[in-house]
Parts: C-alpha cells; sequence; structure tokens
DNA sequence: CGGGCGGCCTGGAGGC
DNA sequence: TGCCTCCAGGCCGCCC
C-alpha cells in the first residue's frame, strides 16, 4: 500500500513514542505473512531491547534496538503499524503484536499479508538481498538528474516502470510515478533511455518535489494508509492525475486518461504530458 | 540481459 | 439484498 511517503510519515509518528521504550514480549497470531514471521528469532532478538532509533531505506521501516540489529517491517499493500497506549482489544488482522513497558504495545495489522515482519543485524543490512541491490533514496543527493541520465542510457522500458523499479531509485511506487510524471510534462510511456539531460532534470526535481510535499502532507490515503498513531494523510487532496481518468487536467484542460503499463494502471493526461 | 506478466491475499466497490 | 467479478498503493520469480 505505501509508498516513501507514507513509510516516512509512519517513522516520523511513531518516533516519540518508540525510542527509548522497552520491548518486553511477542505474540505472533498468524505467521504465513509474505515472509513466514520467524517468531523464536524474533523472541530472542527484541527481549528486553530498548529501542534506539526509527530509520527507513526505501519502503522499509528499520526499528533499530540497542543490540544492534534491525526490527526491519514492510507494510506491504495494506499493512499498519500502529501504537497503543494500553491493551485494547485486538483488532482484525493483527499479525504480530510487540509488547512494550509502561503498558504499551506495537501492533501489525495486515489484511492482504504482503507485508513482512524480520530481525536483520545492522551488519548485516547491506548485504541482505532485500538491500543489496536497492538504488539511491530519491530525496538524496545521490539521486541527481546526471545519476537518472546515465543510468537510463539504452534502456528501452517505458519511463514509468523505470521510475518504479527500486534498482534504479527507490521508494516510488504506482500513485508518485503518475504524479512526477504529470509534474515534469513527460508521458508514461516514454522509453526511459531516450530521455534527454534536461527532461532529466525537470523530472528529477518533480519526483523530489512530488515526494517531499507528500511527506509534509502525511502521505496519501486513499483507503488504508494510517500512521503510527491511526492519523490519515491529505495528499490524496493534492493528487492531480492518480484516480482522475475521465476528469479535466488543471493545466491544459484536456481530459485525463488512464492506461495499463506493465500491470499497473497509469494516470495521465495526454495534452500536456510528451 | 531487459522487460512483461502472473501470483501472492483479502476486502471493498460496482454491476446485474 | 445477494452474488459475482474486478480491482487495489508491493514485490518476487518466471518466462520469452
Amino acid at each position: 500500500m505505501p509508498e516513501l511517503p507514507e513509510v516516512e510519515t509512519l517513522r516520523r509518528s511513531l518516533l516519540p513514542k518508540l525510542v527509548g521504550r522497552t520491548i518486553t514480549g511477542l505474540e505472533v497470531h498468524k505467521r504465513d505473512l509474505r515472509m513466514n514471521v520467524p517468531t523464536r528469532k524474533l523472541r530472542q532478538g527484541t527481549s528486553g531491547q530498548r529501542i534506539v532509533d526509527l530509520h527507513r531505506r526505501a519502503k522499509y521501516l528499520l526499528i533499530l534496538l540497542e543490540n544492534e540489529r534491525y526490527l526491519l517491517v514492510h507494510l506491504g499493500m495494506t499493512g499498519r503499524l500502529f501504537f497503543r497506549q494500553v491493551a485494547a482489544s485486538l483488532e482484525d488482522h493483527v499479525h504480530v503484536v510487540f509488547r512494550l513497558d509502561r503498558r504499551a504495545e506495537l501492533r501489525f495489522q495486515d489484511p492482504r499479508r504482503f507485508g513482512l515482519v524480520d530481525l536483520v543485524p545492522v551488519a548485516r543490512l547491506e548485504r541482505d538481498r532485500r538491500f543489496c541491490d536497492l538504488g539511491p533514496e530519491p530525496l538524496s543527493d545521490g539521486c541527481s538528474s546526471r545519476y537518472f541520465f546515465e543510468r537510463s542510457r539504452g534502456l528501452k522500458k517505458p519511463i514509468k516502470n523505470f521510475l518504479m523499479d527500486a534498482h534504479h531509485v527507490v521508494g516510488v511506487g504506482n500513485i508518485y510515478a503518475s504524479e512526477a510524471l504529470f509534474d515534469a510534462r513527460i508521458h508514461p510511456q516514454r522509453a526511459a533511455g531516450r530521455l534527454g539531460i534536461q527532461s532529466w532534470q525537470r523530472l528529477t526535481a518533480s519526483v523530489k518535489k512530488v515526494l517531499g510535499e507528500a511527506i509534509r502532507q502525511g502521505g496519501t490515503t486513499i483507503n488504508d494508509f494510517q500512521d503510527g498513531n491511526g492519523n490519515e494523510g491529505y495528499f490524496q487532496v493534492l493528487l492531480q492525475v492518480y484516480g482522475k481518468e475521465g476528469e479535466a487536467c488543471s493545466r491544459c484542460g484536456r481530459t485525463l486518461r488512464m492506461k495499463v503499463l506493465a500491470g499497473r494502471s497509469t494516470f495521465y493526461c495526454p495534452g500536456c504530458q510528451r
């Protein structure tokens, strides 16, 4: 469900609640998520551990424990991670519960079970197969128009698919790919390898702008997304093309279109995206 | 190898 | 109201 802005919003919302707390226990109610929950490893590696910090890499939330391990959480499509001050009754589809000190809990809920929970030593993260081939963070300096330009030479795949490929750049999913391409006035089906440096300068700026603004708005809530306190985002109000097939383009007035690319709904303006 | 597609799951929406 | 089909923001593995 969530792309980079949603995971970053989650991280920021949980940071003040979790840092300094100690994990006192673990409940696993259903273990067959995208990857089986490694109950034993989790229990041994987290019990009695204080939470030191919360990081994010791509769409993974990384909860740093004092034993130099990361508690890894991926929300898949419908995952939620939320803080409960008092042990209230269990919601549907809560598969993993971390009990915390001072009668609090961290609950992982995921109806579709595309998410995952795992534990990885910090020193081994860069070698983990889920992380070793990842591209740069889109909001980092390493993610530049020059990098994209060089990286994309010779590639025929549509630029939208390129943006959504984590080998090239992480965190950009279906919603923000469409939005960034609209902002940069680039047609989603243009071959990535045929974008000139000027187009890449616009697109790079648009990716950073759209993701940055989405983070400021607390993410996009279409159906599911909530932060760690149960609050919804506001960026859905600012969407320009996503889910707006048949509506008028805010820039040129033409009717927005939808097309399936690589199996994913893609929204664009046939008037101002070339 | 690059690129496309199906499959993993469940719930909600829309059509009849 | 109920039943059916389709669709969904991610990711991986398989296929050509």
